[in-house]
DNA sequence: ATTGGCACTCAGAACCATTGAGTGCTAAAG
DNA sequence: CTTTAGCACTCAATGGTTCTGAGTGCCAAT
């Protein structure tokens, strides 16, 4: 068991480190913290650190710098979340509000979470879940084109324009409208499929050709909304944080890009005590983001959690800041999402 | 007047160039091209090229490096755009295909050119300009809340949920969408506003809240298609020209997230014989893109031009596949909103 | 107009010495 | 057993020197 005070010395040279990006000795140590003891003692205890491989050297006789292990002691057990300022939450809140239905909200989540913490940001969509359909609607456009649209109970709006084969009646559509509503509307959307199916070998009247289109049209928004996905923003971020990436940042671009590859890491993490998981250097499993940490958390509608948010970016990042914000944000987006 | 050979001398230097990165030197230049002439003609050439201020020297005795002046040369008189791929060809008409309305389609676009040049894409939002309401469409969606669609003849659709003060009724709702669309369908986005002076002053009957809202955030609608904006996408390509802006990207990132200053930018070219136009350099007034160079076209609707789309890059871009790609994906562009 | 020849330039690589922040260890003090 | 002062040692970074070679400009000859 390692004592109070070398854990002291870690959380100091994690906070330094962060700071100033340069390997911390024992005699800026000192002079920084009061300790109240001497560089000598900080050394016996960076020993003890260094034994534990909480820290490494970069190279014999230099500061030190936290490994990911460090990192990962220094989130668990030695930093506290930095609420955020006011002036955030009113940021966040204010961005919050104004959206409408589920794509804007998250794009303007994914936005703000990026520029809040500089970082890379990512929200996952919600799979479709429990979701079910709250309303179809079919608007005519003009002669050859139809808008259908799907809101379904999380607050989703999707919309597709129909290019009707042939010619159109109104009163057909409206007809067809109806029927659609009555078969669909309060289902799951992951019965729709089938329902359509049903409604397809019943149905009769009408233009045969328009109601398939139509049905088909239905059945690829709904796959829409089981399609595993992720949104990014402030990419442009990680350029800032270039000399934190040993080389080129390319691969690490790559890596993000690669939204199945994510997908898998962000949905394999733990949430911890706080509701946030977060993922240090080599602990996730993607080689090209071995200097990079992720902090995600779950986001919640009607009472459970539907999907992940956060941000990614150099494994040297503020963990205090970017938890707090991550946090705020995940509640933020529960609370717009939890009441509809 | 400069002779011929120069010319191709020039022309050689900056494909070069762009290939390698390095200052390139008469020696160099003789191995790779088959110029039928000494390396000391081709350095007479070269002083008269730098005299003309067409190419420069990086420092005395090393190779040279195009000038602003000299990329101008280039694409105006010696290069030839490249025509795009047959490959892309199918990846463009692919995925414009699938677009339906208008935010869906520029989304779309600015991510294909991105991906198509490896550069930083933008697309400029049309304004209003002559467009006009098609429909207006108002749904229920729960007890207190409606969806309100604006759908103007640019294919563009709209949406905002709609919170309800107090209560409504589902009769008057359809009385309201009934006299909405009778006074605005058809006519421009920009009467609407006055239509709805109007319009509020004539009204009485109903539930005199709802409408007051309805109409509120109608004119935002509108209003939201009035505003100059643009879409960027692939920001993170600028770090992987990194090494072709000196010092760091940073400045060159926040410039263009600048939107105003892009609008005025971009809207202040004028375009050249191919309908692309592009600025090099220092050409564009902005002092952190001096290392870049923009591409763009317009694209248009029913017969005139409404806004553009492009892309930015270092000034060493490759201009003839970054102009083949810009021009054809404008032109597709076009087809693709010009029939609606 | 073109070319071979030649002296000249200068950025970048290679090589070295110097410096200083930082270390590990030991022996003495608390 | 813990802490501390002292000291020899290490090594990245810094800065100066030299070397090298790609490239130039100019000139006299073709």
């Amino acid at each position: 068991m390692i004592s109070e005070r070398p854990l002291e010395v870690l959380k100091a040279i994690v906070s330094d480190y962060i700071q100033s990006r340069e390997p911390v000795g024992s005699k800026s140590l000192v002079e920084r913290h009061a300790f109240g003891v001497s560089a000598a003692t900080i050394r016996n205890d960076m020993a003890i650190l260094e034994e534990e491989e909480l820290i490494a050297a970069p190279h014999t006789s230099s500061g030190r710098v936290p490994t990911d292990k460090g990192y990962r002691m220094f989130v668990d057990r030695l930093s506290e979340v930095k609420p955020i300022s006011n002036a955030e939450r009113a940021a966040i809140e204010g961005f919050l509000s104004k959206s409408s239905d589920l794509d804007e909200t998250l794009g303007h989540t994914v936005r703000l979470l990026s520029q809040l913490t500089n970082q890379v940001a990512l929200v996952q969509y919600p799979s479709l879940g429990r979701a079910s359909v709250r309303h179809v609607e079919l608007i005519a456009i003009d002669e050859k084109k139809l808008l259908l649209m799907l809101i379904s109970d999380s607050g989703r709006i999707q919309q597709q324009v129909v290019d009707v084969p042939g010619s159109y009646d109104l009163l057909a559509i409206e007809k067809l409208r109806n029927l659609l509503n009555e078969s669909v509307a309060g289902k799951p959307l992951a019965m729709v499929s089938e329902l359509m199916k049903a409604l397809k070998s019943k149905q009769s009247t009408g233009d045969q050709k328009v109601t398939e289109k139509i049905i088909s049209e239905l059945n690829l928004l709904v796959d829409a909304n089981n399609q595993e996905k992720v949104l990014l923003a402030g990419t442009s971020n990680l350029a800032r944080r270039e000399q934190d990436f040993p080389g080129s940042i390319s691969p690490v671009l790559e890596a993000i890009e690669e939204q199945v590859v994510l997908l898998k890491l962000i949905s394999g993490m733990q949430a911890d005590q706080h509701g946030v998981s977060l993922s240090i250097g080599r602990e996730n499993s993607i080689d090209a983001l071995s200097n990079a940490s992720i902090v995600v958390s779950g986001y919640e509608s009607s009472g459970s959690e539907i999907a992940k948010v956060g941000v990614i970016g150099p494994t040297r990042m503020d963990y205090s800041s970017n938890i707090g914000a991550v946090r705020a944000v995940a509640r933020y987006l529960t609370q717009s999402l939890g009441g509809s």
